[in-house]
DNA sequence: CGTGCTATTGAACCAGGTCAAACATAGTGG
DNA sequence: CCACTATGTTTGACCTGGTTCAATAGCACG
């Protein structure tokens, strides 16, 4: 089939593919979605898409790279809430006058593009606003994480959190995807030292939990993974 | 001033004085308002608002007495990801079908009022958007408290964004506010034991930072204990 | 071929956990 | 009015998961 071929050709973008899996989208939606696509922009590492406490300009979608929302203490320590992965949006609120509540700084080079902040067709704002709900579930989840499990756990969680999420969009593997992050980062963000994210990587690999090489990591077991740790997929919506 | 003795005699319920907080509320608003008040229930301590992963029923509004979202791990493990007091929203969300990320329980007798989650007048639209905004502000504090602050730290960041928060209210004095939880639960908040929050909460008081006694929290000098931590207040609005 | 990250390893240390017991305090029922 | 129970707080002794500090090694890049 035609259809079937051109699909092959050219897969949608990992952004696309992402808001598709959370609302149907029609033709008017793919349109608003193409036409923001054109206006993309590169960030450098490093820089920041977002800071905290000043007006948000306009909402962003993250086309590729990763990105994090982070707080820095007056002291320097540094703890990273949230990582923003192709698809992902950043900076919607729905008030007057909002403020960033976080900075949001790109962890690899990051394309990003703005997104309209007025009415949209209903399918994307659909998917917009389940995109806010997926959003604080991960949120709660990393709350659960960082107060009640070990370093162990919480390293697994994670990884299968990315696992899920990057699933969804369409850029992981059945039981591996690209993780271009430092081991300092993982534990900026699992409220750990870089020291011991090292160690527990290695006793997670020699157990055959988790491999994490060339910037690749692999999840051998995903099911098992998720059964051992008592992780249940994230979900907001019935049906 | 007529006006003002009315004030006087019959203050604005703590629910009413948070929404109005949080944007300008007209006479719609309040009738509104007011009408979902008449359809309050009581709900026992230990009870469920909410319950995860069942469908949302009707967006509610805590009258009075404390909740809190909870995530409970498969060996029993609890983690309270925030605390709900009167004035705050619970269950809103902005996409069809929705599903509840958190169970929601009450930690002491809560009173309690369905919201209409259809169309409401802009002035309460506003407030509930700023409010859910102001939520999520409060889980990335509660991200950063547990991953990067030590265990006196935390405590004190959290006392003072309660009392940040019941100041909002009105129930709050200038330096102590109720405080109806056992130490217990504040551990489960906090990602420690009890036995340690009872010993830092001994540490803080001989320090003079916090005092606990007969339920009511006391913060000699609030703006100084901010200082210490680090502490800035929590805004989502610019203006 | 130095310079700057990132990853790895070892050894000493400590914040916070665990376990167990004592000590309130408030109902509650007899 | 007093035992009896239940729930919460406090204390002590000991233990461990994770940190700290420091040194080494790998690797990309100019």
């Amino acid at each position: 089939m035609l259809n079937h071929a051109i699909k092959q050709a050219a897969p949608l973008p990992p952004a696309v593919t992402r808001l598709a899996s959370l609302a149907t989208l029609d033709a008017a939606d793919l349109t608003i979605l193409g036409n923001a696509m054109q206006r993309a922009q590169a960030v450098r590492v490093r820089r920041d898409l977002m800071v905290e406490g000043r007006e948000i300009v306009q909402p962003q979608l993250i086309l590729s790279g990763w990105a994090a929302r982070v707080r820095i203490l007056l002291d320097g320590r540094r703890q990273f809430l949230h990582f923003l992965l192709p698809g992902d949006v950043i900076g919607m609120s729905r008030h007057s006058n909002p403020i960033a509540v976080s900075t949001v700084v790109a962890l690899t080079e990051v394309t990003a593009c703005p997104l309209p902040d007025g009415d949209m067709p209903p399918g994307l704002t659909e998917a917009l606003a389940v995109s806010g709900a997926v959003d604080e579930a991960y949120l709660l989840a990393q709350i659960a994480r960082l107060g009640r499990m070990s370093a162990r756990e919480r390293i697994a969680d994670l990884m299968l959190e990315l696992h899920e999420r990057l699933s969804a969009n369409g850029t992981a593997e059945e039981r591996s995807f690209d993780m271009p992050i430092t081991q300092e980062i993982l534990a900026d963000a699992m409220g750990l030292t870089a020291v011991h994210v090292n160690r527990m990587l290695q006793s997670a690999r020699r157990s055959g939990d988790l491999l994490w090489t060339n910037g690749r990591l692999t999840i051998p077991d995903p099911f098992a993974l998720a059964r051992q740790v008592g992780r249940t997929p994230t979900r907001v919506t019935k049906g």
